[in-house]
DNA sequence: TTGAATGCAAAGCTTTTGCAATTCA
DNA sequence: TGAATTGCAAAAGCTTTGCATTCAA
């Protein structure tokens, strides 16, 4: 928290009380804004100060920001936490993560193309132990 | 083109004129709607349309719909291409197609969960040769 | 002939923008 | 104080739905 609390004053921006709840409600498992906003509604937050929060965590690093099959982006946690991958289940919707080592196709990619990697997306979709 | 007839007509649905020309204007690399409407627009086939006969063409496995990061769908056209993967050029929007073979992550899931893989996505996000 | 497909209009969602009021440093 | 942030309303996109009409087998 002191860290995030750091991160962005270095960058011109305000930890507010809102931001603080947001950050709360952040977890490492990816969730969409209207599942945040269950949480989030009640306590009086609107939904544009969390896309507008969520757009400022993404830019500096604290939180990731991926899109599933359904047109909705969600948002998780990065802070202090691996890099990872997706189980998403297409019956229940759960997301679960893996990790997977990706050093093989990175470089591959990086011997075969001069593409310049910012970053990368693994997902899988199917159906989770529960839904089968 | 014989064979989309087939697989259509199989599942009860048709190969019309529009289908036959929103199938001329899927290519292997991913589309938007967007994009797709500029060939199909002055052809008077609605944008209406173009879903729909999208929806159906996902479904029968003709074309594929992966998300990008500017929720939007993207389509292209599977039939006779090979599994592959995307670079996709966060300046220009290009996305490439690059094969790579990822059986290690399916099999290292496989005994690490239950998990039922029934697709996945691997995209890489960065700048092509010519943005950077 | 008849069920599938089309096109138009309208609705539904998610996400973004404008702006006055508020808040934090 | 002054710039960043908030919340409300409204707009902007993408995608879906309803329905009468048209079309393909």
């Amino acid at each position: 928290m002191l860290n995030v609390d750091k991160t962005l004053h270095r960058q011109g921006y305000r930890l507010t009380k809102q931001r603080r709840q947001i950050l709360g409600a952040l977890t490492p498992r990816p969730q969409s804004v209207y599942q945040m906003m269950k949480t989030l509604k009640p306590k009086g937050i609107d939904k544009v100060t969390v896309y507008r929060a969520l757009a400022c965590f993404v830019q500096l690093g604290i939180a990731g920001k991926i899109q599933l099959d359904d047109n909705t982006a969600h948002y998780e946690l990065l802070a202090g936490s691996k890099h990872h991958h997706h189980l998403i289940c297409k019956s229940c919707g759960s997301v679960d993560d893996i990790p997977l080592n990706e050093k093989l196709f990175l470089n591959k990619i990086r011997k075969l193309t001069k593409f310049q990697i910012q970053r990368h997306a693994l997902e899988f979709f199917g159906l989770c132990a529960e839904c089968q």
